[in-house]
DNA sequence: CGCATAATTGATTCAGCTCAAACCGAGTGG
DNA sequence: CCACTCGGTTTGAGCTGAATCAATTATGCG
């Protein structure tokens, strides 16, 4: 890594790829859940107040202390929120597909607390702030569905904290790779989306440990073999997790698909 | 402690004492953040459809898995927010006046991820939950004061989960008492205000770790005498505390107060 | 005063980190 | 096709910060 572009945040052209702008899908959009109930007109004129982006997988879409200037919600892909200091890093969250982006950096001016990355090919859908305020003068929907997602993400990172100091390395892995199982539900054979050492970070242990700590789990009923994930005995690895922090959590219903 | 009373949650009226009524300072409790902006005329129908309750120090407000039937502000006092497992218990966050208190929980009828125990003898609001959601229908501003707090609660959970990761125990203590400090700076000399075992709770050690780190803080410009906290060489303990997670953070800014 | 609870101190253990080396797979170029 | 690199992952050895367990000592508080 280069120093000088580490030490001031600049933009080196080929360790920080631009976005660049892509058309969205604007039917999948408008079901995203932070237009639930809100009136078609006032969901058209956001859509067409937005703009697509698409990050390259690593790219950074804020730096720690930066702001962003609209609304942002994960369109496709995934997107790590985690502070970065030097070669250190620490994951807080795994943002998803239709999660908001840090909603009150955009909607309150207020520099980020941590950087936003993509660890995948990422689409990022943008509302312009000012309309986005506007819209919630006319409908206070829309800011309930705000007021919704973001408790979600408050309930993830209290989670997060209490996984921290009540369960183990190998515990947090395990409870990870259920959560992940169960978002894939849908699609499949489960797979590990993101690398190793990024996982490491999001669940505050660092490479190695997470290396070894993948053999416990192996011998609980949840394999990993290369990036497939092969649930042996559910049952089993349910109990390994240890105390969940609050049982039959599943922050979906509060709109937040995060990791 | 009583096994029954732990583990089915009942109430057991000696070590539960019940909240008492009490009539609250309108004036002051008008002056609340979360009025910011907010039309006379509305306020004054929230207060007349609000409550006060008071708390004993070591009573809950609410256990973990349960809801709280209207939006819950702390009027005076400090709330601990904590997971808490027979013995063990995990804080999270220590409310202070003028918090609100896990509004998404009144808010959308979500279970509390957390239980809510005054660690002070503590004052707490309750405005109704119909009529604040009636608010709300009419005025966008309440939403937005609403989601400016909860924006605040969320950055010093993640403010939270960097600590543990990238600070150790000792750091975690001075920024503590450093950011108590600051929050006490209009009322004199500084004072701990809750039991250490709290203290040790919330930043995620064992009350032995503590008592040895209280040394090694001591040993960096930052002593505690009793319950009264001495800054030797403030510019020495800030040093000692590392790299803060987002330097100039200041949840005030957005209407958080807690610890 | 006397009892219960809280805080300190000491000895020991252990989970997870650090550092270093080996390994592996995917590109790349000869 | 193979050698070579290079980032990422794994493995190993040792260290350390903080937890645990146990024993005192302080601090309320009725």
């Amino acid at each position: 890594m280069n120093e000088v572009s580490r030490l001031e945040g600049t933009i080196d052209p080929a360790a920080e790829p631009r976005p660049t702008t892509i058309k969205l899908d604007l039917d999948e959009l408008r079901a995203n859940p932070v237009f639930d109930g809100l009136g078609s007109s006032i969901t058209n004129r956001l859509l067409s107040a937005s703009r697509g982006l698409q990050y390259r997988a690593g790219s950074f879409i804020v730096h720690q202390g930066g702001r962003l200037n609209g609304l942002h919600v994960v369109h496709r892909g995934l997107v790590d929120l985690a502070h970065v200091d030097g070669e250190h890093e620490c994951g807080v969250l795994l943002l998803s597909t239709k999660d908001l982006l840090l909603p009150a950096s955009a909607l309150f001016g207020e520099p980020s607390i941590v950087s936003a990355r993509a660890l995948t090919t990422t689409k990022v859908v943008i509302f312009d702030a000012a309309e986005v305020r506007a819209a919630m003068e006319v409908s206070r929907v829309l800011a309930n569905n705000v007021l919704k997602a973001m408790s979600g993400q408050w309930r993830m990172t209290v989670r997060n904290v209490l996984d921290l100091s009540c369960r183990t390395a190998a515990q947090r892995l395990a409870a990870f790779l259920l959560r992940l199982i169960d978002l894939q539900a849908d699609s499949g054979a489960p797979i590990l989306p993101i690398a190793k050492r990024h996982l490491a970070a999001r669940l505050g242990m660092t490479a190695e440990t997470l290396s070894r700590m993948l053999q416990v789990v192996a011998d609980n009923g949840l394999y990993l073999r290369g990036r497939t994930i092969i649930v042996n005995d559910r049952a089993r690895a349910e109990a390994f997790c240890g105390p969940d922090p609050y049982p039959g959590g599943d922050e979906r219903g509060l709109n937040v698909f995060a990791l």
